[in-house]
DNA sequence: ATTATCTATAGATCTATAGATAATGC
DNA sequence: ATTATCTATAGATCTATAGATAATGC
């Protein structure tokens, strides 16, 4: 059994807690992570700094559990799609590009705290690995199915094809935020799974 | 004029800044960026860590240095090859994932710092904007060349291109690093550049 | 009575700044 | 004499921990 996490015990700490993660959303989108402290986002919440850390062991676990909110509403978003499979899945990917670009500040803050915690064994870590591969395995699966359906070539590489998928759309995230909106995330996209298709159909030879 | 920059106008000024890069290169490759601390640097380079701090204003700053340094020698390597134009130079790119996980340490410190300063107006987010900006640059000519040159269809987009490419690379990277070398960036760059000469070939409709 | 939640306090680290010392130019 | 290099010191922030207060179970 997993023993349930600091807070959420009794109904004042499930409150504190919802509270102390809506601060924190707020502040650290209007403000950013570095330029949001600990006793900032505590004192919104009613709380000293050290009393916010009962709750989240560490400003970064602050930080994770934001995004993993924000993951899962939209994992929520993702339910409706994902009855897709095979080829429609794939396809429905090349809007996936223009889906990210709603929220910059959310995007920003994912991307950081995963390059903080890329290869230390921490349970953030686990987070972001974990959350890779459902991903990559999602797409894997897709390809698979694409393939024994006779929508793209038998021969195809579904695991290869999935971390490259997840790279292009990851990459034009980086890039996209780098250069201010300049590079598209949405139009790569559609070119990629353009491309890919096209390089991919069963009738090439 | 620009000014030169703070420890590089005396010899001991030379030396003590070159002394701080190399211990800070060191610990930050043996300890991570957190673990090794401003204070643990200067004391390897024999001054205290505001002393270190005269030389570098600020951590981050430090490791920019080491890593600028770090694309130098990259950058050197890069030069044999550069002569390089076209399809042919495209086609080496195939085998830049495969260089690039020469150095894990050193490519994650990366990967950190570019992820901390994406949006900031900092001077170290205008390193990155810029590298990357060159990096699509020399890229997106390679394709304008390969296409004028019928190598590649006429009517591609060198810059949508080089951006895809520079992602998949990237996000390679990223994939590579959490999974801690499951995911190869070999492998995927060779198959990306494999399959994005067979689509966009002059020869296809 | 026991456990959950929180505060007060202190330590570690990064950074800003005033001023001391070392080097250079005259 | 002036400038370059560095130290001493103090402030801000994050975090660890001992212990206080509030809530729950008996």
């Amino acid at each position: 059994m997993t023993s349930s996490p600091p807070g959420t015990r009794q109904p004042r700490g499930r409150a504190r807690r919802t509270a102390v993660l809506e601060a924190a959303r707020r502040l650290f989108s209007r403000q950013g992570f570095k330029g949001a402290s600990l006793a900032a986002i505590a004192q919104e919440a009613g709380l000293t700094d050290a009393g916010l850390l009962y709750h989240f062991p560490t400003k970064n676990h602050l930080l994770l559990a934001v995004i993993a909110e924000g993951d899962r509403e939209q994992d929520e978003t993702l339910e409706q799609v994902r009855d897709a499979r095979g080829l429609p899945l794939l396809l429905r990917m090349a809007e996936f590009g223009a889906d990210l670009e709603a929220d910059p500040i959310l995007t920003a803050l994912d991307v950081t705290l995963s390059a903080e915690h890329l290869q230390d064994g921490s349970e953030i870590n686990a987070y972001f690995v974990q959350r890779y591969e459902s991903f990559r395995a999602m797409l894997a699966e897709a390809f698979r199915e694409a393939a024994q359906a006779g929508d793209l070539r038998a021969d195809l590489d579904p695991d290869l094809e999935a971390a490259n998928m997840t790279a292009v759309l990851d990459g034009l995230r980086l890039q996209w935020l780098l250069s201010g909106g300049a590079v598209s995330m949405a139009d790569g996209m559609r070119a990629y799974v353009q491309g890919l298709i096209k390089g991919l159909s069963a009738s090439q030879p």
